[in-house]
This record gives structure tokens, C-alpha cells and sequence, in this order.
DNA sequence: TTTGATAGTTAAGATGACTAACAAAGTGTC
DNA sequence: GACACTTTGTTAGTCATCTTAACTATCAAA
């Protein structure tokens, strides 16, 4: 494919050229307008008329004098990351968290506020708007230079109107989040659900940062997984991509009609608690299942070990599946996995190499709450900048 | 991502609108300047300019005049799909396909021959050779006309330099097919793994025709898929996407360090014959495995309708677990799987539903043995065109 | 101080798309 | 058949943007 399937003209050259630029000058930091024409191609005639029509729109700053290479000194260029703030916000139970960053992504400020029950869609707005006002005023930001708002909803959101199509545990179905927010605040309003953007986050700011081929493994009260291909979300057809907890993983047992996720119910983590109840003696449940399993596998608990290594065995099956399936270049886990350790790690990557010969690096995600709330402001940048 | 990484200047836009125009003619097939300026969006002074440069050229050719919509009659254009011709070669054993097509890509010629034994590296070559001087005298191109070449190996090929770097059942480990033919013949060759172009083929002429998001397993001597995801072929990170074979499923039984693939050593050919040889009486083992389970099974033999119903559980497994990662509009079967019939279709589709909520159309693959050559020739025209 | 290099700007030219106007070739109506 | 109106395609001139070539500004080192 040659061409780029887009009619061409010199609005759309002008339009390339100032993105490669920008994305040059977030990549190098600070450089000279020299510099960009080496790394561009372009001549430099024409970065410095770009240049300086983005310095006068306030994306680019001139920010000092660097090192003589043995001639003038360059002008040192940086992208203004201030130029615009950005807000992401994560609903996580009956508890909204949200923050506000600028366009490096970094996090400048953070809020936090428990709604109040029962919620509906209307209260989820109106505590929305009410954490945008408070953000604003706290970074300085005014309304005009915020850039768009990223918000991870639980269930599946659907991406093309904006609404909530499928979400059980709020009370929010049929409910146009993007369209409401957007008339209200009158900027762009992004949704995903929540789960897809801790994939985003971490890929963008985590540990699976600069990876451009990973796959997320997520285990909690289900099973998921979050793909990055090419550097880019993967969904699939109908939104369902990663939707591993179907898999065929541990016994299959009695199949009734609409009861779906065969892994989800063996080896998630309500799946484990099941188990582990008739095993561990003295457990609170409302902490780790596997630490507890861990601690008293440890402490000579035979039953304990036994599952501990059913647990290993078949959530090692599942990343053997997709590993087979996509070949990533890195494999990240997620919610209760995290609890495994040094050794639990160890222990799958000896299971993993056991059955395939393409193993990638198995690591462990890096920033936990926060990934959620970050995911969610980086697909507002990579739209709209 | 509002920009496309890359430098823009008239040459480019030039080239944009050059293959927006050809590839909506390629589209439309018989269409006018008008229409074009219409479709693409282009003011039609534009449309005439490049399309006259294009005429000169050969690429586009006025065929005719149309209807009147109420003004003057259209000069019908066409784009000249017999101005360049594409080979596609394919080894299958001993044995060499070959075929020309035109820059529509249906087959007009075909070749084939038998490789003297033992086959090494230079005697494929040579036999490519031929085959190219063969077909380009029977369809009348000559040498200058050919646009490429698509050449279909087995093994994993290293596409980057264009040698073969694993092919343990040909001599031809280290090869540089590409260079040497490329060297020989002046124009460009691309070579794949053929299972792969099986996949490609059937997505542009077979039963995958026009489904950007589709899944293609393949059951032979092993087990592997093939995936297409927004129209283009999946590689993964380490040209080893779908090699399910890897996968899971069926008995793990005692894995030995570097003998991986456990659902290939369950469910492939050759893992259900090893079962089906004890249960079936009388079978031809040059036959189909599968054919001959159904018959049987309908003739009352219990133990291979057992089989066979097994067998169905966990291919159905492996599609499983390649939707619930995947999620894909199309899920099409091939190799030993297209012997299942109606029923054994309907059957797998009972199994899916049981276990995933939003289950593909399941389809066969319909281009049989030309797939491979199919394939290699839309590798070339994809990338040339 | 001179020489040579690097950074950035200015001015002129090239390319290619766009607009406006027009010619060519129809249809339909009175 | 004359006239109005459409649609197709071309011509001529304008506009936007990049590029090249030449120039100024600034600096290091001999």
C-alpha cells in the first residue's frame, strides 16, 4: 500500500509537517530548529516558518541557547508541555478518581470523591463536573486550555455514540456519557472501559513502556486481557478482544446455556476463593487469596502448595494460549498475579518455556491505581495531538 | 494520531491522489472523470490532470462512452489491469505452482512442474526460473511488463533480508531465495511461509473476500492460524502469530525440554491418526482421517464416533480460545477440517455457542490448492501497488 | 584578525491543488 | 426547432506550501 487512502492537498502537507515536528520536539526534548530539519527531512526554510507560527500559537517555546557546535549557537526549541491541560477520570466502585495533566501526561493534580448512593448516571455527571471545576482551579488552568477529558467506565462502552451499552454493575446502561459531558463542558470527552485503559496506561507510562507488540493479563473477579498491537488498542470485531476468560481453561464441568468464561470460573480470583475457603484455615477473605495461599504453602500446608501449583499450572496455560496466538513482545500481569512474587514469576516463566519455544519476558504492572486514570488521559492525547 | 509520522511535500500529496484515484477505479471498475472528482473529493481539474498523465502512461485506458445523466455524455475510464503482470510460485513438496496473473490478480496462466530430487537451493531456483521464462510467453508479457514476483516457502522465512531461516523439511536452510532471484531476474520478489499466503489468498478472492477482521485455522501434518486484522496479515512480534499448535489443549501428558506443541501432538493429522489407526478397520491411510471416522461412525462403530466427537471438543477448543482472545468477524477452516461436512459445521457451532457469547460465522475455505499461489501474488500487488 | 563552520532568515522558484469561467455535448420542454 | 438547463471536461489564473540558493548572524579556533 503506496498510498494512504486520503485525497492530498497542501492544508493536509502543512498538517503532516507540524505533527512530525511536534512529534520530534516531544521526542528529543530540546532542540534547534536546525536540529528538526536533520531529523525531519525537512529544509530549513520550512521548519523555521512552522516553528514560528506554532511558538505564536503557544505549542512551542523558546527556551535558551544551547552549545556552539562550532559555529552560531542554536536556539534551543521545547514543546510547551502547558500549553493545555488534559483530565482523565476513573469511576472504581462507588469511589471517582481523576486527575489532571499536562500534555507530557504527567500528573499534575489529583481528586478523589465517593458518590453518593444509589448511584445513577446523573449523579456520576454531576460529581464530573463538579472534580473538573475543582482540578481546574487548583492547576490554573482555565476552561479554554483544557484539551479534552478521557473517562473509564466499567462494562462495555460503545465507542462509536458514546453510550454505555452493556454495564451490570452500575445502574448506568443506555446512558450517553460522552454525548452528555460534551454538551455540558463543551470539550472533547473520550470513554473506555476501565479495564482496557490500565493496558493503555501502562503501555504508555508503565512498565511495558516503548513496547509496541504486549498483551496484558489481568485476573480479579474475572479474567481479561488488554492487546497492544502495532502500538495501538486492539478491540476486535464486536469490542470483545481479550475477553480470555472464555477460554477453555480447567475442568469444563456442566455447561447451562448463557453461562459463559469456563477460566474466568476456575481461575479467577472468585474462582480461587472458592477453593481455597475449604483449604486455608483462618483466612480473612478480605485479603490476597494467593498471599494467604502462598504464606501457609509455605507454612507445610500440603493442600495449599497442591493448589497454589493447580493455580500456576493453568494460569500458565492461558498466557501459553495467547503467547501462541499473538506472539507479543512483552507479557504484563495484572490484579491479583501481582501478588506472586519473585518466585511465582520465576515459576511460570519455568512453565512457559516448558511449552513454547517463544517465550517473552513475563512483568509484573507498574503502577497499579494510578494506570487506570492515566489510560485514560493518553487516549485523549494520542486523538488530539 | 492526527498526523502520519511522515514529511509531506507536492511530490507526496501527488502520489497520494495518484493512488487514491487508481485504487477507486480499481473499485468501481468503469467510472468517468466526474465521478472520480465526486468519489475522492478531488476538484476535477486535478482529476484530469493526473488522469491524462496516467493514460500516457499506461495505467488508465478510456473505454468508451457512458449514459447521460441529463448533460454530456462520460468518457468511461478503466483502469489497464493488463499493463503489468504478477507471478506467484509455490513449493509443495517436490512440486512447484505457478501462475500469472494480471494487476486484478485473476490467474491467467498456470504452471507447474517437478523438482528433481534431491532438491536443493539452486535447483529451486532454476525451476523458478523457467516457470517465470514459461508463463510470460504463454500470457505475452515481457520482461519489462512483470511488476513482481510472490514466492511461497515453507518454513519460517526471514522477511527483513528475504532468507529462509528455519525450513527443516527442505535443504534450503540460510537461503537467500530473494536476493538470488531478485539478482537474476531485475524485478522485485517477496517471499512468505505458503501457509500464510493460504490465509492472504483466501482473504482476498476465497470465502474471506472483503472481512477485514478474520481468523483462518489450519489443520495438517500440524496445527496453525492465520490472522488478518483490519485487512492486513498478522505477524506478531517474532513472525510467530498463531501458531497454535503451541497451544494447550488435550492431554499435556509428560512434556519433554524442546518437544513442544500439545494441541498439534493431540489434534492434528497426525495425532488423531495415531488414535484413529487403533479404532478404525480397514482404512486406506492415504485417505482422509476424518472422512473415514465419519463413515465409520455412521456404520455403527462406537469407539470412532467417540473419537470423532473428541476431536470436535477441542478444535472447537482451539477456536475457542483464538475468539476469546481475537474476537473476529470470520472464522474460517481449512486443511484436513474442510472434511467435517455440514453436519460436523453445525456441530462445531453448537459447541462455540455453549461456550462464547458472540461467536463468528464459521466458514470453509473455498480457493482449495490455488490459495497458496493467490496469496503470493496479492503480497506483491499489496506491496506494489 | 582571519577562516571556516553552524544557525537562522530572506527571496525567488517549483509544484500541484483549487476556483472560476468556458466550451462541448447532451436532455427536455414549449 | 429554439431555448433553457445539465453534466462533462478543459483552460487560465490564483493560492498555499515546500525547496533551493544566497545571505546574515554568530561563534570557535588558528
Amino acid at each position: 500500500m503506496l498510498g494512504h487512502g486520503q485525497a492530498g492537498n497542501t492544508k493536509l502537507v502543512k498538517q503532516m509537517n507540524r505533527h512530525l515536528l511536534i512529534s520530534r520536539l516531544r521526542e528529543y526534548k530540546r532542540v534547534s530548529r536546525a536540529d528538526l530539519a536533520k531529523l525531519t527531512e525537512l529544509s530549513r526554510p520550512c521548519v523555521s516558518s512552522l516553528v514560528d507560527e506554532m511558538i505564536r500559537e503557544g505549542l512551542i517555546n523558546e527556551v535558551g541557547v544551547g552549545e556552539s557546535k562550532g559555529g552560531r549557537k542554536p536556539i534551543l526549541l521545547e514543546y510547551n508541555f502547558k500549553a493545555k491541560g488534559v483530565i482523565g477520570a476513573v469511576f472504581e466502585g462507588s469511589t471517582l478518581h481523576m486527575s489532571i495533566a499536562d500534555l507530557s501526561g504527567e500528573l499534575l493534580f489529583n481528586y478523589g470523591t465517593r458518590l453518593s448512593q444509589p448511584t445513577n448516571g446523573e449523579t456520576a455527571i454531576r460529581a464530573l463536573e463538579v472534580g473538573v471545576d475543582v482540578l481546574l482551579k487548583q492547576s490554573g488552568f482555565d476552561k479554554d486550555h483544557l484539551l479534552g477529558i478521557g473517562i473509564g467506565l466499567p462494562g462495555i462502552t460503545q465507542r462509536t455514540d458514546g453510550t454505555i451499552s452493556y454495564a451490570p454493575s452500575t445502574g448506568w446502561m443506555g446512558l450517553p456519557v460522552q454525548q452528555e459531558m460534551e454538551a455540558r463542558l463543551r470539550i472533547p470527552v473520550f470513554i473506555e472501559n476501565d479495564v482496557n485503559l490500565m493496558t493503555i496506561g501502562e503501555f504508555h507510562q508503565g512498565i511495558g513502556f516503548g513496547v509496541r507488540n504486549q498483551v496484558h493479563m489481568y485476573v480479579g473477579t474475572g479474567i481479561g486481557a488488554g492487546i497492544i498491537v502495532d502500538g495501538q488498542f486492539y478491540r476486535g470485531f464486536r469490542e470483545a478482544a481479550g475477553e480470555i476468560g472464555y477460554m477453555m481453561i480447567g475442568p469444563v464441568g456442566r455447561t447451562r446455556r448463557g453461562e459463559y468464561g469456563v477460566f474466568e470460573r476456575n481461575y479467577s480470583v472468585s474462582g480461587i476463593t472458592e477453593k481455597a475457603r475449604l483449604i486455608l484455615t483462618g483466612w480473612n477473605e478480605d485479603t490476597s487469596v494467593i498471599a494467604e495461599l502462598m504464606r501457609q504453602s509455605e507454612g507445610g500446608n500440603r493442600e495449599a502448595e497442591q493448589l497454589l501449583e493447580d493455580i500456576y499450572v493453568h494460569w500458565a496455560h492461558g498466557m501459553v494460549n495467547m503467547i501462541s496466538v499473538l506472539d507479543p513482545e512483552l507479557l504484563i500481569i495484572n490484579g491479583e498475579m501481582v501478588n506472586i512474587g519473585e518466585q511465582g514469576i520465576k515459576k511460570l516463566n519455568q512453565l512457559l518455556a516448558e511449552w513454547v519455544p517463544f517465550v517473552p519476558p513475563v512483568k509484573v504492572a507498574a503502577l497499579g491505581i494510578k494506570a487506570g486514570i492515566i489510560g485514560a488521559i493518553q487516549i485523549v492525547l494520542e486523538a488530539l495531538t
